[in-house]
DNA sequence: CGCTTAATATAGCCAC
DNA sequence: GTGGCTATATTAAGCG
């Protein structure tokens, strides 16, 4: 075996690591997408609608993100204040 | 508190059981993405070509849904022979 | 009548063609749609079984599809080694 | 050759017809598809707002089906009238 | 008629 | 920063 072949394999048998762990987290997100899919099912079987919900979840994470921003926001005032 | 209210409380907290249900397994699902990011970023620090390694992943997960996709085509054969 | 009503109207005329070539296009869109099915029903009445006609066209279509995947590696995998 | 092998390899042949049939048709759809996405992509380049498009395609879609559906009712009426 | 699957529209992301 | 591309969300259709 050359140097060449023992470096090749080394960066295959690497590769075939990043890939692999790469595949095992989409398998995980699949099952994640298949869980909130039943917890929607199981919603709606219950009467409650779906659409509704979505937009529901929709506002909040806004509302969240917008926490966060304003959080950010207060950051920079105070840096500006300790700096000026 | 009229039975309407009891009703109403009920359900409320009913839907809101499983929007925050919903809720944690999307924040599950950012985590996963997340670390499917760092898997490539490291993988491209490392110098591999990140294009190639999603084209091989694609290719990869064809062929098993083409496995997939071949199973069910024999199970729909299997029904049709049983009820010929 | 004003410049800027040339421009509109320019604008406007412009935008009917674009509109109208999108339109004639769905239109024969729909009429290719319309003829899909018929083959199915003409298939079906025959005796054909439609849901496996389906299932062995998604597996005819990805077998295509991989195919075109392969080159697209192996195009990739050229020019790493041209750029390398 | 048996006589069963004869009517197999019959509707075989049958089969693939129906299916080339609906794939050829597949594929001048997906030709469609492309030459409408340049026409938005060329409106686009031309500074139109693709999405108002769309938007102003479906409204004078559904003015189409509504005097489609008018005119049925129309029809209707004079059924009803020279029967009645 | 509802429910599952396919088509389409939108949005987020990445590379240039 | 923009444009192309992929992923997701919404909508429509076909099927039982």
């Amino acid at each position: 075996m050359s140097q060449d072949d023992q470096i090749m394999s080394i960066s295959a048998a690497e590769l075939k690591q990043y890939i692999e762990r790469a595949e095992n987290l989409e398998e995980e997100k699949a099952t994640i997408l298949e869980h909130i899919k039943e917890v929607f099912a199981e919603a709606k079987a219950r009467g409650f609608d779906v659409k509704v919900m979505k937009q529901l979840m929709k506002i909040r994470k806004m509302k969240k993100e917008d926490l966060v921003l304003q959080e950010e926001l207060l950051e920079l005032y105070r840096r500006a204040l300790n700096e000026g």
